[in-house]
DNA sequence: ATTCCCTGTTGCAAATGCGCACGAAAGCCG
DNA sequence: CGGCTTTCGTGCGCATTTGCAACAGGGAAT
């Protein structure tokens, strides 16, 4: 049973009793169908047809054909169905994937995302490892350093972060605002666990902050943020999630330098779909008061 | 959607996730199965793949039609098993068609028939009009008269059914036992409604017996005979039907000219199924005692 | 780090399958 | 009853499809 082009023949003619006709419909010749029929009949070492002048007529096991090819035409209807339509509607899943503390900017967007598609069941992903999106594992990354130059994916610039030092209002009236990188001693820092983070200021804390005045260290920015709000000691954080709050006061303004550029990773086949590019937009059009800082 | 080899391609592939692997199955060369799939996609216009070194992984689309295919391709599994297998086993519908007038001598037989074979449903037409084996009309036809000559269709000598004169024992005590043909004044008898009936002996009683000493006339064999029964007149009743009977009594004996030839018709292709061949056997096997009368 | 193997991709030639044309047989209708 | 229409059947030439072989790229194992 290893060829179904020559099953579907078989089931217009059984569906229609004419050879004629199940090429018309076909879209074939007459001879066309004959040597379909003749060959499947010959494989299965059944006839499926009674042939006569008037056109053929299905056996018991052509009729048994008709019901399944029957049910299989509707199937794969349906299925063409669902697959051309849905290129062009925006639900089912849409996994975003992405370095982790970004969380705090983008969840409350992904959520006016789901809102404004209720059909879309979002999935987002900040895990270690990197997802790869040649394998379709999320359909949108958004990336931070340099831009990823893999083939077949589509990389738009989607923000640049800035960080600046802060320390909370506590820490400040307690230790004086210290003048940076002049007078640094007595100040305590907050920074990241990782020695050889790839965060842009990473490098110029490690030359010019001594080691021993990183009092606290982790991996999680959230952790990292605390400890600065806390008093710890003084530590970057990104400026979005710094202006509006009070408790907070810049002790060095961003640095070119300490920009963190992101860029938005689609696969090319994907990136093309109206779910993606629904959702590109929205993230674009839900981001435009933090790109215009930048520029 | 209409490539249904397309479809299958496509399955094996995201079954395996490999061309190389779908092409082995399908026992295809790589480049065919990849020709396909692009078609296919082209063809919907959605990329059901997404292609990168080590294989192909199904988007939501090619997950879709994997599910589906996978459902069609048990189906049709299933519906080759039974096909192939319907060949060999004797079950399902055996459509017997014959004239009328037989069904004292055959149903009998079907019933043993249907004991031994209890998957087999019996259809016994006796209609007026010929049922015709070419349209699938029919698995086995019994045909009286000369040997039909059809194409397609596979012939066989099956009974010589003879036919002898029959009048009831009462009939005969009151009438006396006439000489035929030589004296049969005052005699009454019992025919055919059919004027240009086809039986073997209506010739010889539209020749020799006058019109006005046929005094009962019907279509139905079964009518004929008990009008005989029932003294009503003599009447030409099968000898098959006849010999066991201590009411009756043979009036003439079995003519030549009167024999009736039964042949049994089967479509080309449906003789050489087993239901078929073993029917026919089975009607052989149990006519044997009539067959040797014959002979 | 380097080799090897498994993956997909592509150009070219052969082959299978297709369409066309013609023929024949049977039902339909005047 | 005879032309007409509709049906299927088949040989032949061509085109699309297929197979082959060489290529290329990435992962994995050594």
């Amino acid at each position: 049973m290893d060829n179904w082009d020559e099953i579907r023949t078989a089931y217009q003619v059984a569906r229609l009793g004419t050879v004629s006709g199940a090429a018309e419909v076909l879209g074939v010749h007459h001879a066309t169908v004959i040597r379909h029929i003749d060959a499947l009949e010959k494989r299965m070492g059944v006839k499926l047809f009674q042939r006569h002048t008037r056109g053929y007529t299905a056996t018991e096991a052509g009729q048994d054909l008709l019901r399944v090819a029957q049910a299989t035409d509707d199937q794969f209807s349906q299925l063409s169905a669902r697959i051309k339509g849905r290129g062009n509607e925006v639900s089912g899943e849409l996994v975003v994937t992405t370095i982790g503390g970004l969380s705090q900017l983008l969840v409350p967007i992904l959520a006016g995302f789901q809102a404004e598609y209720p059909d879309v069941q979002l999935r987002y992903l900040t895990s270690m490892r990197l997802f790869r999106l040649e394998y379709g594992e999320a359909h949108v990354a958004i990336r931070a350093g340099s831009p990823p130059q893999q083939p077949d994916n589509v990389v738009q610039p989607f923000l640049t972060l800035r960080s600046a030092i802060y320390g909370s209002k506590d820490y400040v009236e307690r230790h004086g605002m210290p003048k940076i990188p002049e007078r640094m001693a007595g100040h305590r820092f907050v920074g990241l666990d990782d020695v050889n983070s790839r965060a842009p200021w990473a490098q110029w804390m490690r030359e010019t902050v001594p080691a021993h005045q990183v009092v606290f260290r982790s991996g999680d920015t959230r952790a990292v943020r605390q400890a600065v709000l806390s008093g710890v000691g003084m530590g970057f954080l990104g400026t979005y999630e710094c202006t509006q709050d009070n408790n907070l006061v810049e002790v060095h303004p961003p640095l070119p330098e300490w920009e963190s550029r992101l860029w938005l990773v689609t696969h090319m086949d994907l990136h093309r779909t109206t779910k993606v590019q629904a959702f590109l937009r929205y993230l674009k059009d839900h981001t435009e008061h933090l790109r215009e800082e930048v520029e």
